[in-house]
RNA sequence: GGGCCUAUAGCUCAGUCGGUAGAGCAGCGGCCUUUUAAGCCGUUGGUCGCAGGUUCGAGUCCUGCUGGGCCCA
């Protein structure tokens, strides 16, 4: 920390005040309300009058932290914020009892105080604490970004995002409505009668997904760990375990590239309910979001960049295939045939078109063409078997599997499965996939033999599902990128180790 | 991995054709007892991301590097 002139200035300030005999860090703050409690109760200017506030004869002691000073001769006004909610300060020299008076030259923005008094409205209307007494809690020694625009600098903001919350009020709104989102979701599983539980995000085989995982080391077993890249085979286990409906918010881990879509680590739920299939998972996803948008968000129809969503129930479904047809205008009955998804792969340059097969072909046609597209929720089902190990087959079609996935502008947001229960065809899955990764496909699933176990003890039916709960949050607040939605996002460090530059 | 953009005072930003580095906010010193980005007067503050190069002269042009943003694969 490089020392400049507003630390310089602010530590001789903050030598006067102990000079004078004040506790400048006290164990706790004078307080008798919440800065936010007084405005709620005490805000309507019509329903309050000055007149009403300066007979109630009520004094209050309020704390937070200094945003603005207007100073005007012999009165100061000063803003104070806490939790978002700002209150303006009134002193007067008149008011205010020394030490107090002299202390206000010693204040600076980002400073901690409490003050005490009485509630007014001043002549603009503005409701206001009529100061006659004033605590400090905390000197700043350091300013603040700049009152108007606050802080803009992205690296900075995500840096420290400390500075991004004090100076932004609208990234505290929405990582304050972050908050609220997860805790609807929670009480909606839990109203749903699902459990909430925890699975190991250290996993000696990293399953349940296709992705890179992240590697270490437990020095006392002396043996590989990977960080998680989904909970799903071990919440499956539980359902053979004889837990009925369950649920788990946490985080996986992908050791692969950051976008305005992909952070390393993100938050997922995922959850399970024995005797359910795909349908059930649907109308519960439909419920939950669309209630989100309604209860939460306060609103059905939701802003999206320069679009708006409509997250009405019910949601619009599509098959893949008829998703491709419709987004990528072509013809739907070609997707019926090998080769000329194969063209139609070559056409569009499909890495690989000539070694992938058909269905995988299709899952590439379909991102190409329509996931982009798919801006109102639309549940898209019917994937092609290659790629999706875990889940069972379409009744009558074995080339493709009772799944769906949920698109919300233009992002996957929920991936959910009737779940694949015969523990021979699931031994099978695993196969093929041991056979992608001979071949070269470092994403493909790993074989966990427990796993098959368990499912060999008896699995019900069961309906299963996984939400991006960052990109819902993205969604339902407006944010652009998921680094707004993701208090510390992952950033490469400011300067290189040390330890690097001296090697070699 | 490729392309484009970007880095100037604590913060937000200007900086033309290559010719002495600027404004607003903040800070400091004044005036002002109902202000609202308060106002008025004065004023401090710079490793122009880093390293090279071209040039009489580089914030500006060139090369490389680093951080960040966006797009593409």
């Amino acid at each position: 920390m490089q020392p400049n002139q507003y630390r310089d200035v602010r530590l001789e300030k903050l030598g006067k005040l102990k000079a004078l005999g004040l506790d400048v860090w006290p164990r706790k703050a004078k307080r008798t309300h919440g800065l936010a409690e007084l405005v709620a109760t005490y805000g309507d200017a019509a329903a309050w009058p000055n007149e009403k506030l300066e007979g109630l004869g009520l004094t209050v002691s309020v704390m937070g932290r200094v945003l603005t000073i207007r100073e005007m001769g012999k009165s100061v006004f000063a803003h104070l914020s806490e939790n978002g909610e700002k209150l303006q300060a009134f002193f007067r020299k008149d008011d205010v009892a020394e030490p107090g008076w002299e202390v206000l030259n010693l204040l600076d923005m980002g400073d901690f105080v409490s003050v005490t008094g009485s509630l007014m409205r001043t002549r603009t209307g503005e409701l206001s604490v009529r100061v006659k007494a004033v605590q400090f809690l905390s000197k700043a020694l350091l300013p603040l970004p700049e009152k108007w625009h606050g802080l803009q600098d992205k690296e900075q903001r995500y840096r420290q995002r400390y500075l991004d919350l004090v100076s932004n009020p609208e990234v505290l709104k929405t990582f304050q409505a972050r908050s609220r989102i997860v805790s609807a979701i929670r009480r909606f599983m839990e109203d749903e009668g699902y459990l909430e539980v925890e699975t190991p995000m250290m996993q000696p085989i990293p399953g349940g997904a296709t992705a890179r995982p992240f590697i270490t080391h437990h020095n006392a077993l002396d043996m590989a760990l990977y960080l998680r890249i989904a909970p799903e085979l071990y919440l499956k286990r539980l359902i053979v375990g004889g837990f009925e409906k369950v649920f788990e918010i946490n985080r996986n881990f992908r050791n692969e590239g950051l976008s305005v879509r992909h952070n390393p680590e993100f938050t997922m739920m995922e959850f399970y309910a024995a005797g359910q299939d795909l349908r059930d998972m649907m109308a519960l996803t439909e419920g939950l979001i669309s209630g989100l948008a309604r209860d939460i968000m306060g609103a059905e129809i939701i802003p999206w960049g320069e679009q708006a969503i409509s997250y009405a129930a019910p949601f619009r479904r599509l098959t893949l295939k008829d998703a491709i047809a419709e987004y990528g205008g072509i013809e739907r009955r070609l997707l019926e045939d090998d080769a000329a998804i194969r063209t139609l792969a070559k056409a569009v340059h499909i890495e690989d078109a000539d070694t992938k097969t058909a269905g995988v072909l299709l899952g590439d046609l379909f991102e190409h063409h329509a996931e982009k597209q798919l801006i109102q929720p639309t549940f898209i089902t019917d994937y092609p078997i290659e790629l999706s190990p875990l889940t069972k087959t379409l009744e009558g079609d074995d080339r493709f599997v009772d799944r769906f996935e949920l698109f919300i502008g233009g992002m996957e947001l929920a991936n959910a499965y009737s779940e694949l229960n015969d523990p021979v065809d699931q031994m099978g899955r695993f196969q093929a996939q041991m056979a992608e990764r001979e071949a070269g496909n470092d994403e493909a699933m790993l074989l966990d033999l427990d796993f098959v176990n368990a499912l060999e003890h008896g699995f019900p039916p069961t309906g299963g599902e996984g939400i991006g709960i960052d990109r819902l949050v993205m969604l339902l607040t407006n944010s652009a990128s998921i680094r707004d939605v993701i208090l510390f996002p992952l950033m490469r460090p400011m300067k290189p180790a040390e330890s690097e530059e001296k090697e070699g």
